[in-house]
DNA sequence: CCTATAAAGTTTAGGCTTAAAGTAATATCC
DNA sequence: GGATATTACTTTAAGCCTAAACTTTATAGG
């Protein structure tokens, strides 16, 4: 299963590591994105084959939905850690469909706020059900304990990479 | 912060929550997402600010210098998660940049086999030492025994996801 | 006021990604 | 050996996504 003893070594390419190769952060790092993009295709699988909608889509109308008094694009950007650019033609694709309104705000002609309509709360609730079965079947062997360790070591996670973020990084 | 209590509530729409309303895993699965989601967007912006490459790019050259004697399609599609069709044009891309090259299998005419070129494995290696670091800064502020954790609880979460893949699906 | 700057969205060009349909080669079964 | 099925890959159409350039509107400073 591992190629690694079949390597030809010379003494360019050599085996002695340096003394800050990160090795553990990146085999853990790898492992987070596995596990992330294994549970991000089967949800978005389940979306398409009973719901016939994508996984973007659904998550702008999750925004939405607890939003009731609708948001701005430049929110809904933020929120979904996306580009401008990207929200315009979700939002356009969801408005096309129905689900989603989109008026302009009362005090500052630049703003756009979109909303549920009727049609896409009743919509998103029927499908945020069943996807919550899914997510609970997807996390079913995992003891509460389980659950509350990732909780805390992902929260720990998030901040490490946040401040990493703003440091490392000319912003 | 939570608007829960503004919304308008009638006999239709009950507070009392479902037996299996499986929040918690909801927020768990949310927080994994946020979480790998601003890595990955981390990741993505340094490699196309430092070496002008994508991270797609970035994976697929990763999958090759594993394999000293190169992988076809197939095998690539598989490793990355990712469709056929999309190997097809990554690929493409790649040799284009003349970074991988791709040959015939000797034995089956189907088959296509790429491997990195020697530009390919010099332009990779220089990249996934800076790619190691940033991943170390990222991951800084976890002890050794936070990191052994979410190793661990990452390792259930993927087992749990793929039974819960094989069963509840039509496969 | 009026100019400069910033902010909210949109557009554009290009890459990534998929599902579904298609092509060619191989394997299987009688 | 010839029909059938499977496998490996490519193509196509459509959606997702980004950075960069752009338009329109609002805000600040003089």
């Amino acid at each position: 299963m591992d190629d690694r003893t079949t390597i030809p070594l010379d003494a360019e390419t050599k085996v002695t590591e340096r003394p800050d190769d990160h090795k553990t952060e990146l085999r853990l790092w790898l492992r987070l994105l596995t596990c992330t993009t294994l549970i991000e295709n089967e949800v978005r699988r389940r979306l398409r084959d009973n719901f016939d909608i994508t996984l973007p889509r659904f998550d702008l109308l999750a925004q939405l939905e607890r939003a009731p008094n609708g948001m701005t694009l430049g929110e809904l950007s933020q929120r979904m850690m996306v580009s401008n650019g990207n929200i315009t033609g979700l939002v356009d694709r969801l408005a096309g469909q129905g689900l989603i309104l989109r008026r302009p705000a009362p005090n500052d002609r630049r703003v756009q706020i979109v909303s549920l309509t009727a049609e896409g709360r009743r919509f998103f609730r029927s499908m945020a059900r069943e996807n919550a079965d899914w997510i609970g079947q997807i996390f079913s062997e995992l003891s509460p304990g389980d659950i509350s360790a990732l909780m805390s070591a992902l929260a720990k996670t998030k901040s490490s990479a946040r401040k990493a973020l703003d440091g490392g990084a000319r912003r």
